[in-house]
DNA sequence: CGCTCGGTTGAGACGGTTCAAGACGTGTGG
DNA sequence: CCACACGTCTTGAACCGTCTCAACCGAGCG
């Protein structure tokens, strides 16, 4: 199992475009060699599923590119997202025995780098960084999802959608790699509707409302472009911190959206 | 630091009311005593803090008895809570260096079991088991947020509060000091309404309903009692299931409701 | 006693859903 | 190439749940 240089050993990690802003990024080299020992890459279409709800969870892994949606299923049909997944983080449930959602993919050319989980969980109990990763992992995402709880509870959709482009500007602004003013929308109106605890319909009223006022303009559907920052701003609602640390917290940290195939 | 008969060592843990529902009851013997050397019981008044948003968080531990609300600051002065924790629930945020909510007794018995945050590290990091116990709970408390993000999205007010008083109710059931038709309430209904992401007159108005209907019947503040169960599942929203599943995954797995001081 | 605090009740307004119909773009088969 | 169906988006109108504002009540307390 072990190379005679395992530091010097050149993995495809190295290569990896979100490995820097991701959680295996910062383990040990000989962590990361053993769990690039064990990850596979897997291409996904829209749709696809990587997790069913209550099914024993197999996967766990990485975003390397596109989006995967996190969601749960209505006794009606409906299914709110609880969550959306984008290039570097994490997704998936070590050390359970059932999924209490379901993960799939949001867009067409959603890459995602995994590990079977009970190989993983084995090198998890060897390495005990892993699991403190993990452990740091789920509480900013439990964060997330409070901060989330919030939004949902005390604001109004067009801030909330406001709020949601201006995450997905910031996390643009932040990757070197898209410099141009389009920024990319990973998910349909449809899951945003999901997302933002509301209506196609309203989704659709809101979003011409902001054309017609000069704020946004859309290209196509997977593309949309901030012409007045600051009036998104206010329709988010007056407070610009707020974007930053609700909802998703170190969004605007995060470094690379991935170009190429890894 | 070691006792010479370590395992037949007796601690102040032997008399806790819930360590077999808590996360450390499954702790080795070893670790438990380690834990309680480091532990301490602290009584809190209705709206005392043991957690500043923010702030560096300093305490962690167990709810014994009563009830602590996890809540954000909005910048209009609101105070939702997003989470609400409940005897032999775990509190507080290890490895980092601030809290993004805020924690602080729901009500005036509420009484913790607590560690200072630099020694339970030291200890977590001494004995990994400690940190897996404290990532299965944050990823159980991930699903229960996510959880009542879906609530929050998708039911009306009433089936919020006919889930709510039902997931009490049940916790109640499992509660063997408790066999009387008497149902705590352990928060007030301003919390209540902060909670389900609603106003104290929507609370006011529903609760007066069910009332009028025969469902429940209030006895003081603090007591309610379920008169017609059925009908309360039905206010819940059809489907009986998702009580138990959503929002607080395993509320009815947990046992024991404190009756005394530890 | 008057104060605050928690809860109750009513009237009105508003945001968002629901239902229904139409527009647009896209792929499919004749 | 057109006709047709299909999914996605758009728009309108009616409806309804919940919020807001405001007044009121009762209990506890200085």
């Amino acid at each position: 199992m072990q190379t005679p240089f395992p530091l010097l050993r050149l993995t495809r990690c190295d290569r990896c475009a979100v490995r820097q802003g991701s959680w295996c990024g910062h383990l040990s080299n000989e962590v990361q060699g053993e769990l690039a020992n064990i990850s596979h890459i897997r291409s996904l279409r829209i749709g696809q599923s990587i997790q069913a709800e209550s099914e024993t969870s197999q996967l766990l892994g990485s975003v390397v590119s596109g989006a995967l949606r996190i969601q749960k299923t209505l006794d009606d049909g409906r299914r709110p997202l609880v969550g959306l997944l984008l290039p570097s983080d994490f997704f998936g449930r070590a050390f359970a025995d059932y999924s209490a959602v379901s993960i799939e993919a949001a867009s067409d050319d959603t890459v995602v780098c995994c590990f079977d989980r009970q190989q993983f969980e084995k090198l998890a109990q060897r390495f005990p960084e892993i699991e403190h990763k993990l452990m740091l992992n789920a509480l900013d995402e439990l964060d997330a999802a409070r901060g989330w709880m919030v939004l949902l509870g005390s604001r109004t959709v067009t801030q909330r959608l406001a709020i949601f482009l201006m995450m997905l500007y910031r996390r643009k602004g932040s990757d070197p790699t898209n410099a141009g003013s389009l920024v990319q929308m990973p998910i349909s109106a449809a899951d945003m509707a999901g997302y933002l605890a509301t209506t196609r319909e309203t989704i659709s009223r809101i979003t011409q409302t902001m054309k017609r006022k000069g704020v946004v303009q859309f290209h196509g559907r997977q593309h949309f472009e901030v012409l007045n920052v600051q009036q998104l701003v206010r329709m988010a609602g007056q407070d610009e911190d707020i974007i930053g640390s609700l909802a998703m917290p170190d969004i605007q940290n995060r470094t690379v959206i991935m170009t190429g195939r890894v």
